[in-house]
RNA sequence: GCUGGAGUCGUCUAGUGGCAAUGACAAGAGACUGUAAAUCUCUCGGCUUCGGCCUUCGUAGGUUCGAGUCCUACCUCCAGCA
């Protein structure tokens, strides 16, 4: 009996977009939603109590980082429990560190053209695909692990989050057609054999742990419709993918156009993880063209490097020295209710105390994410009011300018 | 007053005959999208047609093809002795 599913409450009239709600064990997710990413099970300088009062409702973590804790977390009886946060959560599968540690390592994921990746040398990777799976090298430790989609499948459902990822192959935007051909070929028998096991395995903490099957493809018309239909259909003993991740490196431009051809081809009642994205333009593209739920370790990554979301644009920390202005005028996070100014920030940014930084770390990781989520709390709101457009077009005009 | 030691880019600092001159911090600009990221890149004497040009290492002279580096005097600071 599977405790998870998907309703649809409104769609955006002549677009693939959708509110609705997810139903999980730990809870429901209202959907378009932004799931923080606290990829050891924490969110970097984030409590649960920060998280829980700025509105989050999901948690993503990552079976890769977890993997030498997934005993553990399956003895304290899973992840909402094991991490104290007790809603809703995701884990990746560790594709994305396929590329990560693999081609990408070193290099920057952008979505501009400009700085599209060239890939890292063989040789230099800490992770190396085959058909079997990956054999990574631990950043740190340099400890060999080899994972396929077995091992990812038996390591996610002893942490046990809600929703599981299957084993993907992450290609960049270095890559070109006949290796996206070969990537999405393995990804999609990936997919297969993470159904497999994911069925054998997906009750073994007592409640049922849903599976997305991931779409790769790159940026080709033909590989993503193809994929969407191949795992749209795809099957194991009768059972079929709970939901799915749209995955991938994108250039901003593309970003509507490949969501469009994959959501056109998947079935409409389960819900689309955009994985890996959280920019506001990014987030406007992707629930216009059928995406529910994203994650991004953007808001929090960027606030710690001083970048500071605002209603009209972001602003770089640095420059606010004494400004006794708040961070953003009509914000309701905790940070600005609190009433901390721009120089308040700056000075325990800059501060050479270790605390006083963490202080910062933490006030400014609220802000981002309160505003994200805020962000995706509106956009739901539009949708149900029927206004998605009016309030993307003037929200975009006020941050971009 | 005597004897030692020291004065280098905002700060600290490297430098003992070829230097516009090391490193750190501070400062400035940019990046970051399923987290090897409390990180990374660039700038940091002035001017530049980006090839260079000019002015710099307490002050003033001197030796030398060439001086932050050696010599002389002076100034300032520190330590010890008076």
């Amino acid at each position: 009996m599977s405790s998870f599913s998907f309703d649809i409450t409104t769609k955006i009239d002549g677009a693939l977009g959708r509110a609705g709600v997810i139903h999980t064990e730990h809870g429901d997710i209202k959907t378009p939603a932004f799931m923080v990413v606290g990829t050891h099970g924490q969110v970097k300088f984030l409590s649960n109590d920060d998280l829980h009062g700025l509105g989050a409702q999901a948690m993503l973590s990552n079976g890769y980082h977890l993997r030498g804790k997934a005993a553990e977390i399956a003895d304290k009886g899973g992840l909402a429990e094991y991490s104290g946060w007790g809603a809703p959560t995701l884990t990746d599968s560790g594709g994305f560190q396929v590329m990560s540690l693999g081609s990408g390592l070193g290099k920057v994921v952008s979505m501009e053209r400009e700085k599209a990746v060239t890939n890292t040398a063989h040789k230099d990777r800490l992770a190396h695909v085959t058909d079997k799976g990956v054999d990574f090298a631990d950043p740190f430790t340099g400890q060999p692990d080899f994972i396929g989609p077995e091992e990812s499948m038996q390591i996610q459902c002893q942490i046990g989050a809600d929703i599981h990822m299957a084993f993907d192959e992450l290609t960049s935007l270095a890559d070109d057609y006949d290796y996206n051909v070969e990537a999405l070929k393995r990804t999609e028998a990936w997919a297969k054999r993470s159904l497999k096991e994911h069925l054998k395995h997906c009750n073994d903490l007592g409640y049922y742990q849903a599976l997305y099957g991931v779409l790769q493809g790159g940026r080709w018309e033909d590989l993503r419709r193809a994929t969407a239909k191949t795992l749209a259909k795809m099957q194991v003993s009768g059972a079929q993918f709970d939901g799915f991740g749209l995955g991938g490196a994108f250039l901003k431009e593309d970003l509507g156009k490949i969501l469009k051809w994959c959501n056109e081809e998947l079935p409409e009642n389960k819900p689309r993880h955009l994985l890996g994205l959280s920019h506001p333009d990014d987030i406007f593209v992707g629930v216009e063209n059928g995406a529910d739920t994203f994650d991004c370790v953007a808001p929090t990554r960027e606030a710690r490097h001083g970048k500071i979301y605002t209603m009209t644009g972001n602003i770089n920390l640095r420059k606010y020295a004494g400004s006794k202005e708040l961070l953003d005028a009509n914000c309701d996070c905790a940070t600005c209710k609190a009433g901390y100014t721009r120089g308040d920030l700056r000075a325990l940014w800059k501060s050479g105390d270790i605390e006083l930084k963490r202080k910062y770390y933490n006030l400014a990781s609220i802000h981002n994410v309160r505003f994200i989520v805020r962000l995706m709390e509106q956009t739901r709101e539009s949708i149900t009011k029927h206004n998605f457009y009016d309030f993307r077009d003037e929200f975009l005009k006020n941050y971009y300018g």
